[in-house]
DNA sequence: TGTTAGCACTCTCATCTTGAGAGTGCTAAA
DNA sequence: TTTAGCACTCTCAAGATGAGAGTGCTAACA
């Protein structure tokens, strides 16, 4: 693991195994990488190159006389510095935006359609969260009776975004008195967050305490990123992938996707809170075993301060890192416009 | 395909193939089946038993001597004459009901809820969609603005089922304005359907109006059961079958469960609109290529007339049928209780 | 000093062969 | 009607084999 820095021809060497293993998922060979991208130089040279390389972390043999494979560092280094900046061909931005213009204006349908784009862009499984409220600040309740005791709590958070549950009350109560009721509330917590609304939560009578505690408890929630579903799409195309041939190894990727909980925590933790830019995780990063031979791309969507919400893509380590990029990038300044658009109206 | 009817032995010998096939994977034989079960005949008596069975249609021979595989005339028969009843065993059951009881009285967790169960006990991949209500009829109308023009539109139907939808106003309107036109078309229009709302569409101001048909276009949405989101599970359960051990088989099956439009339509044509009882689809049944190797067991479930909902298992056609009805069968229960819980209080 | 031709060596993988095992259908006897 | 016996078929796992791809090293060369 010698620290020189790469030579140029070193990088040029590296870029190259890089990008012919992803796309054709097999060791490769001096003399292969000579031919195909018709090197000045020998194979001979190439190998030596390649014997550095190798030394340095960045390759690696499956085993001796077979061609050579990228570590994860080697992927890193490659992302970071040797990836030029890739984007979408223009007729296929044209495309996805007018899907997206045609699809109706309901949040679950972008999500959809943003993760069916990822996927088949990318070409790996796609990730998309809903939008949700960066900072969960109340504005207005509506009580609504709906069947015996049964009421239908609305909640309108700063920003438009709404919740809604089902509470069974104790007694049956009248609409106007639940009018009654959503209205105090409404009049004296608006503005107000979680713990906000807990310390007006002694002001009111029963019925309203019981209801201001369950806002307060719904506020809370909300702060907890606790992303809600997570849309997948694509799940075929990591089978597709040759390292998933192996049932076994196909379903050890499945479990992955259908893993809520690993998900939600590699999201929550792997992703800054802000949005821009695009995040790439190479194997886990150390961090989450389970993720060892995948690599995710993931980027925060949406209006910081107002509503955010996450998507992505996951595959192996050997996926398209351009094509995943620029279309995750893509998808998410678009997500963010709609996003933004919902605000200001 | 002679039509004789089966002697009681020939269905013996059907009902231990196809169970010796579901356990095993492999095609079955004489001389096997003697031995496992200790039958009180021969093996070559067996043989001619199984001669005639493939002769009338519900065994084949994947090829001259190999052992013999359930048709999909022999699962039907067997599910339907020879698969006796079946049922979890109490623990189980004690189990899973626990597990409802300790749910969050959140209809998405208990979708979710159903089909983590559903994909456990029957090794296979399951379906759950959210209850829907059957006759879609207007109860109660709220609109609270949220942020400039935007408006939020929640429509309470009958039975405690709501849809909340984003509207952009031509202008700013005043909530006081709002809740005037909404208590209007509540008052007016309440306990109507799709169509009664659109007959009295035109006693409205301009905002009114427009509210209304919104309202219209909104519950024939819900009339049209398109059924939402299918929630699913346990796929890779489906790939750990070893039919699918081929990726290819694996990918082909897994796009199957990622066919939305697919899925809902078999779900809204197999399966009959009123609760009670498991449907099985087998081999697709004739109708869908797609599912040719592949069997669904189905139940609806909720109240009729108020919501309802499918759910169900998707597998091989070599799956444990019984393990499945008895595991939709009782889930379905318990869905249905909450379903009816949720509208007495 | 960096590059290259040449070469011996290694390892994989697809293909082929082969024999054991499981299964069948048929016939003739019980 | 059932069964024992038998010849025959087909699959599948386990070696055997050889082509192909790749490597590292050495020695020559610019």
């Amino acid at each position: 693991m010698s620290s020189e820095p790469l030579s140029e021809r070193q990088e040029t060497v590296l870029a190259l195994v890089v990008h012919e293993y992803i796309e054709l998922a097999r060791p490769v060979g001096s003399v292969r990488l000579v031919e195909r991208y018709s090197l000045e130089v020998s194979s001979a040279t190439v190998r030596n190159d390649m014997a550095s390389l190798t030394e340095s972390g960045y390759l690696r043999q499956p085993h001796t006389s077979a061609g050579r494979v990228p570590t994860e560092q080697g992927y890193r280094y490659f992302v970071a510095r040797l990836l030029g900046d890739t984007d979408l061909p223009a007729s296929e931005k044209r495309l996805i935006s007018h899907q997206f213009h045609q699809a109706t204006a309901d949040v679950d349908e972008w999500v959809r359609l943003a993760a069916s784009v990822l996927a088949t862009q990318s070409r790996v499984a796609s990730l998309v969260t809903a939008p949700l409220p960066d900072r969960t600040v109340f504005k207005h309740l509506e009580l609504i009776g709906t069947q015996g005791r049964q009421v239908l709590m609305v909640l309108v958070l700063e920003g438009g975004d709404v919740r809604q549950q089902m509470l069974t009350l104790s007694e049956v109560i009248g609409q106007d008195q639940l009018r009654q009721t959503a209205e105090q509330i409404t009049a004296s917590c608006g503005g107000l967050d979680a713990t906000g609304v807990n310390a007006q939560s002694s002001h009111f009578d029963v019925l309203g305490k019981e209801i201001a505690d369950l806002v307060a408890e719904t506020l809370e929630r909300a702060d907890q990123f606790s992303a809600g579903e997570i849309h997948r799409d694509g799940l075929a195309n990591v089978l597709s992938q040759p390292e998933f041939a192996d049932s076994d190894r196909g379903r050890n990727a499945l479990k992955l996707l259908e893993e809520r909980s690993l998900l939600e925590e590699v999201l929550a933790k792997a992703l800054s809170p802000t949005v821009g830019g695009v995040q790439v995780v190479i194997g886990g990063e150390g961090a989450w075993e389970e993720l060892k031979d995948y690599s995710m791309v993931l980027a925060r969507y949406g209006a910081t301060g107002y509503a955010t919400g996450t998507l992505g893509v996951l595959g192996p380590t050997r996926m398209s890192y351009g094509r995943s990029i620029s279309a995750v990038r893509y998808v998410a300044g678009l997500m963010s416009n709609l996003v933004v658009e919902a605000f200001d109206a």
